[in-house]
DNA sequence: GTATATGCAAAGGGTTTGCACGGTT
DNA sequence: AACCGTGCAAACCCTTTGCATATAC
């Protein structure tokens, strides 16, 4: 558990319920999850749980900074918590795999961003999309085989 | 109007219909749309335009190469015509305000991904989020206001 | 003439909201 | 005791789908 959690909550007026402490164990748990997975994840433990306390509980977190959520493809945002180290979610538009890779990789996009056009950004909030190397291997050695 | 985008959908087996030609031109008169937004636009013209067909001819548009979509924060998706060169849509988490750079500022970082992941990217399909010059300035005046 | 496109209405995800009750402070 | 947080159900936005009709080919 992130330490100082109910603390963080408490100083921007927010209360502690039990409630708020499942979702975020769900989230730290999860890793990555929707509003959904993680009402799933959290009434394995506590199966009163609403979805939309969820919804509103995930908002309380993020505006004291314990969680943040990015958008992956079309459907819902996926939460994490702020715990672990800033990462950028590589979505495959053919296959949907989503995989991960460090912030730093943008490093120098973000900071081109800020020199040339004053923005500053949080290159973690939104999903890149494109093709992974598995789909690309496929759809090449495909074409090679049409060809012979 | 782009040019031969009747012989591109022909070639896909696709048929030319008006609503087909109203909805193109609608996507590059506003530059930018949401599916309502485009209705709207095409139904200046011709009122009796469904937004279902308007659903289904931007996904036909797309598939034959006429538009794209990218993902401007949490609602709808905006659409554009191939025409326009690339670009990526930098979102204000302040001020909602959305401006566009050209998608050259990504070259490097999109290099990095392929070479470093193998992934190959499409950086305009998503929207950068942060905080644009304007309300950065904002908030450091109202900082030292504070101050004071 | 035949297959495709359209309009309409209904259903579908994901999310938010109003309200009465229950729990934290 | 006062107020915030919750559960529940209804409403909401955005999008998709089934079906009968109309239209491009």
């Amino acid at each position: 558990m992130i330490v100082d959690w109910d603390r963080r909550l408490r100083e921007h007026g927010f209360r502690i319920t039990p409630q708020r402490q499942l979702v975020l164990e769900a989230v730290e748990r999860l890793r990555h999850g929707t509003p959904e997975e993680i009402l799933v994840e959290v009434q394995r433990t506590a199966s009163g749980v609403n979805l939309s306390t969820v919804y509103r509980t995930l908002e309380v977190l993020e505006d004291v900074g314990l969680v943040t959520h990015a958008h992956i493809g079309h459907g819902a945002p996926t939460y994490h918590a702020v715990d672990e180290h800033m990462h950028i979610h590589l979505v495959c538009d053919l296959c949907s795999k989503v995989s991960s890779v460090p912030a730093e990789v943008a490093s120098d996009f973000v900071a081109s961003l800020k020199a040339g056009h004053g923005f500053v950004t949080d290159i973690s909030h939104v999903s890149i999309h494109g093709w992974c190397v598995e789909c690309i291997e496929a759809s090449r050695a495909d074409a090679e085989a049409n060809i012979q």
